[in-house]
DNA sequence: GTCTAAATTTAGACAAGACTAAAAAAATAT
DNA sequence: ATATTTTTTTAGTCTTGTCTAAATTTAGAC
């Protein structure tokens, strides 16, 4: 059984892993962790000992199944409760991140499957990102940037890419949360910022903005 | 801020306190967390350092009232978690305590205080234990033993004093749980078991039984 | 291809929390 | 009142996870 810190790494090694499967350095590891790269390669020996992952001395490392497995257990844990914590205890989606990430880490097989069922089995959590069921497999959504539209087509926000408290807030304020229709207007080739209409009312987004909406379109 | 290591130690401290309020000694701390009087010895040292507790060499601690808000918070955060559990997610009262143990660490103020108001304000945990309020203050229950309990009195259920698995499971094969009116019909004076009516069925009880059952005379 | 810069690993140290073994203090027995 | 036992503390060690500083490997520049 991994220990707290070994399962937020194996968290952050899952998230920086890319469709490629190309290894993922120890340096990248280090910065997501917020720690030094001594201490990345300290853990990832650890991790490497366990089975977690496959290590290659000054390569990088993946994530084995097990580790896998492991790591995506935390995030099915991590999803399930932020949708908890919206849903019935009002925190808005700014809010859950912190205890979500205390949470995460509860261990009970029989709690998890409790609380997946008192929530009629989300497959999505509060920011729109998928939540992998007890089998450990994502339900796939196929998803875009609303960077990537073209003027005139109409979609729905399904989710953010970045999930700090200060872009979740730019949203608040410009009315922009899961669900919310957002059509294309016209793209301004100088700077890529957006004109869209949201909730009948023209609005200007930014290149930075469009960049961390993820939509679906209709 | 506690660790989770300090607020088990002074969760300990806090049980193991009378109302005498004597010195708590280190052994008996030592044996309440399952560690050595060593390792009990060093943690004194670090609590009462941060102010959580009142210490004099080779006499015991007693905690100091920083200390013992620090451990009613815990206690208050553990016993909303197992109402919660048992109400919600249909855990049986012996599944609840291990993963209240790990819930009762996790720090947010307002997940605490959104639980507390799901649950309606509850203040008595599944055990019948009191759930201290926001404030600190426990709600006063007087609580009594079945085993102090004269023939002919009518008795109401309203706790346990041992919360093992095992006697939790007589408790149910018994159908005894919090609210069973209990009559006691007579005691036997030879090896002080008692026999009782419990939903319209005669039953004899072992002293022991009746001495780790809480209930208020009607 | 060699030189430099960046990334990675190693070595040695530290804090938290636990342990063992030994020393010191307190309690108990005679 | 002294001897013995129990309790408590100290000293030193271990593990986990972190750090800094130094050494090593890889990658980029020319």
């Amino acid at each position: 059984m991994a220990t707290l810190s070994e399962e937020n790494y194996l968290k952050a090694i899952f998230h920086l892993t890319t469709k490629d499967n190309t290894l993922v350095s120890t340096n990248s590891i280090a910065k997501k962790m917020k720690t030094k790269a001594s201490s990345a390669t300290d853990m990832i020996k650890k991790l490497s000992d366990k089975g977690h992952v496959d290590y290659q001395k000054y390569k990088g490392v993946n994530l084995t199944d097990r580790g896998r497995l492991a790591a995506i257990s935390v995030i099915r844990k991590h999803r399930l409760w932020e949708v908890f914590l919206v849903k019935k205890f009002n925190f808005s989606w700014d809010e859950v991140h912190e205890v979500a990430e205390q949470l995460e880490h509860i261990k009970s097989e029989k709690l998890i499957n409790e609380l997946d069922a008192f929530l009629d089995f989300p497959t999505e959590d509060p920011h729109g990102d998928p939540i992998p069921n007890s089998e450990g497999e994502m339900p796939n959504t196929k998803r875009v940037l609303l960077s990537m539209v073209n003027p005139g087509d109409n979609c729905i926000c399904v989710g953010v890419k970045d999930s700090s408290a200060s872009f979740l807030q730019y949203l608040d304020r410009y009315k922009i949360t899961l669900g919310t229709q957002i059509s294309v207007i016209s793209k301004e080739p100088f700077d890529e910022s957006m004109l869209v209409m949201i909730n009948s009312s023209r609005k200007s987004i930014s290149k930075e903005v469009a960049n961390n909406i993820l939509i679906k379109i209709k």
